[in-house]
DNA sequence: CAGTGTCGATTACGCGTGTAATCGTTAGCT
DNA sequence: AGCTAACGATTACACGCGTAATCGACACTG
């Protein structure tokens, strides 16, 4: 089942802290990011347990919350359909795109070229 | 206003070939890729028309139509959108993930150190 | 000129999503 | 024991989207 782009920040937040949080804790966490009431918090923890991409353990009253589903699976399969939808499934033409389009920056530039050597040192 | 999954599926064909199509010039294209009533290609035309994504011109008792929109811009938008969610808004990490997770082609490869090295060589 | 086919326009409808408010239950306080 | 506060569960609701069917106006055919 799908994450959403709303749940998936709820889920940034589990995925940040992989130990036991409360729905508290993920509230408060939420606070600086999103603009949301706690009820709405409450009802993405609740679609994400539905959707079992995450798990809820009792802790007396209350319930503590952990991420199942993996954020690499999320990203790539987020990132893999974009690929496909609008690059033809390959990196290459991505780049390219920003290359000629927003300027990629030095940082970005540098670490694709390292990364590109040490694929080629590899073969 | 947003081009949404289905829509762009129909600019697709728009973007493809710039000259002005009949809703049935597009019915058709669309025929082999997508599984679609004609009903339903005539919806999102409407839409599209609504969004200001296409513009229409009689053509006596029928329209043609004609992209509006960029192709270059949604790409861009929906990319940049996905970066700025997944990856702090930069390539690179992209790059890496990709690297690591579902191997990049050798083409790939090659055409992305084609690119930095063209960039190096500008600078 | 009446019928029929062809367009675009309008209407439909269930589902997911974003965003919450409200309800029911239980724990703790007085 | 009764009241209140705090949780999770349930319910709400508008909107966009995917997917069409139906309607109304015209044009062509016989």
């Amino acid at each position: 089942m799908r994450i959403s782009e709303a749940e998936s920040r709820v889920m940034e937040i589990l995925w940040r802290k992989p130990s036991l949080q409360s729905a508290e804790d993920i509230v408060a966490a939420l606070a600086g990011e999103q603009d949301w009431q706690e009820a709405t918090v409450k009802t993405l923890l609740n679609r994400l347990l539905k959707k079992k991409a995450i798990a809820a353990e009792r802790d007396g009253r209350r319930y503590l919350y952990r991420a199942i589903a993996k954020r690499g699976d999320y990203v790539h399969a987020e990132s893999k359909s974009l690929l496909d939808r609008l690059y033809g499934g390959r990196v290459a033409p991505l780049v390219a795109h920003f290359s000629e389009r927003s300027k990629l920056s030095k940082k970005d530039i540098a670490e694709i070229r390292a990364l590109i050597e040490e694929l080629d040192n590899e073969s």
